[in-house]
DNA sequence: GCACTCCTTAAACAGCGTTTAATTTCTGAA
DNA sequence: TTCAGAAATTAAACGCTGTTTAAGGAGTGC
């Protein structure tokens, strides 16, 4: 019943390849008063300021001027939605400047990339949800593993590599995201805090003494300039291995280790 | 009105210290059908078998044979009780052996770690989410802090030694969890995958050959004996380094970096 | 047997993602 | 210029969610 070829009618298709938006063809376009792109616009814009909490259809459609059910025209479900959130801002990403070294350059890559999850701390949750084939991921590897290959790294080793950097930077900010909300928290609890959490810092004082210590030096630490240092120790031992199996071998990454 | 000074009642409570269940004294005990306990080992179940999209209170509360508001007795909120299903989780890694060799100590601490977030996927989500205060995050955070301590580091380096191990067991955990995920979907996908996913794959080939070469051997990969031996390669880089930066001196982790 | 607190229930509320049918808006051809 | 017909939007509904409410049963202490 239906000529256009290029997709299935919104019901139907609704069956197969649930796979991914990326494994399904977009709509092709008439005259629209939306866009998918502006949609990801205002669901980024939403998530940046309100977190995952605040995402509804509803409210993106009030922020568009539209109604909920408007949006399903350009995106099948919420969860399409916020895969194309998350490779908008993967896109971030792609700004950092290539190098000719290749352990500056995957150190820069690493850091813009832990600039944007620390910009859009919602993309964090995201990328423990779902895994993500979206274009700017995909050339984000590419770019990552061709640097690695023209610096001499075997090919059995170009993904091991890649990955060792990338876990460190997600695990890091992951970490450092907790650190900054657990203090926020903390702050708030404000004035009742004392009395009733009292037995809560007792407990700890008394039986997780270096923890007790830790925590009460926290006020002199700046959050930021430490992980920022927690970041780049790790990321440098990182890289020091890396050139140590990159330069004793070919195809050796964690075959020696045990 | 309420003679009880354990809590405040139920409704006027809920204004004050949101901070976390931790932080917020249990109601006493008399008699009950049901016991904070229960609640959680039912939440970790559904949790493990369904995942985050199949945990709904009505669920818990059928699971228990009790009606849902029941469940409000003991827990204030849903995010409380997976607050409180966290640490759950997290006391299993409490079963990790001690070990004379500070090395060792951490390398098996990290791989009970690991080991415990394969476990429960839904766990990594709920880590980027929530800080985490419950009893058996202190208590390891001790047991490593102590570990580290008798280890010679210095007081300034405990945390950042700590958390260096830590952000690589997570990052590389969620990794692992997208890849095994990413290649579920697409063998999910099946039959229908070429013709509908044609332009995707062939945009893959052309625009991203190191890609398309990698993806290519996906299938010859034993996918949890690779992602084992990257964790182990990335866990020795980030020990010798910690070594390193040990006999070195004391606090300078992080601070001749560049 | 009474009062009283603890616990559980059923019912409701507001909000969610999504679907449906009807309707408007625009295009391309007659 | 009109008019089919596809494209896009709407309003309303469905079933689900977390949470609150008022009411009722269950047990204890007097």
């Amino acid at each position: 019943m239906n000529v256009n070829l290029g997709y299935g009618d919104p019901v139907s298709s609704a069956d197969f390849s649930d796979g991914s938006v990326w494994l399904r063809p977009q709509r092709p376009p008439r005259d629209r008063r939306l866009t998918r792109d502006q949609i990801v616009d205002a669901a980024v814009t939403v998530l940046d300021s309100d977190g995952h909490r605040g995402l509804s259809m509803r409210r993106i459609a009030a922020d568009l001027g539209v109604t909920a059910g408007s949006l399903y025209w350009y995106v099948r479900t919420k969860d399409d939605l916020l895969e194309l959130a998350l490779d908008r801002v993967l896109g971030e990403v792609c700004a950092a400047p290539d190098e000719p070294d290749w352990r500056r350059a995957l150190a820069t890559l690493a850091r813009h990339n832990r600039a944007m999850l620390l910009r859009h701390r919602w993309a964090l949750s995201e990328l423990t949800l779902r895994p993500n084939l979206g274009p700017n991921a995909l050339a984000l590897a590419e770019r990552g593993l061709r640097l690695l290959a023209r610096a001499g790294f075997a090919d059995a080793d170009l993904d091991a590599a890649m990955a060792t950097v990338n876990d460190h930077v997600v695990g890091s900010a992951i970490a450092e995201i907790a650190w900054r909300d657990t203090l926020a928290r903390m702050s708030e609890a404000g004035a009742g805090w004392d009395e009733r959490a009292a037995g809560f810092v007792r407990e700890i004082t008394e039986r997780h003494p270096l923890l007790a210590r830790r925590m009460a030096a926290t006020g002199e630490i700046d959050v930021e300039r430490e992980s920022e240092r927690r970041f780049e120790f790790a990321l440098e031992c990182l890289l020091e291995g890396l050139a140590a199996r990159h330069t004793a071998g070919h195809g050796t990454i964690g075959h020696d280790q045990r």
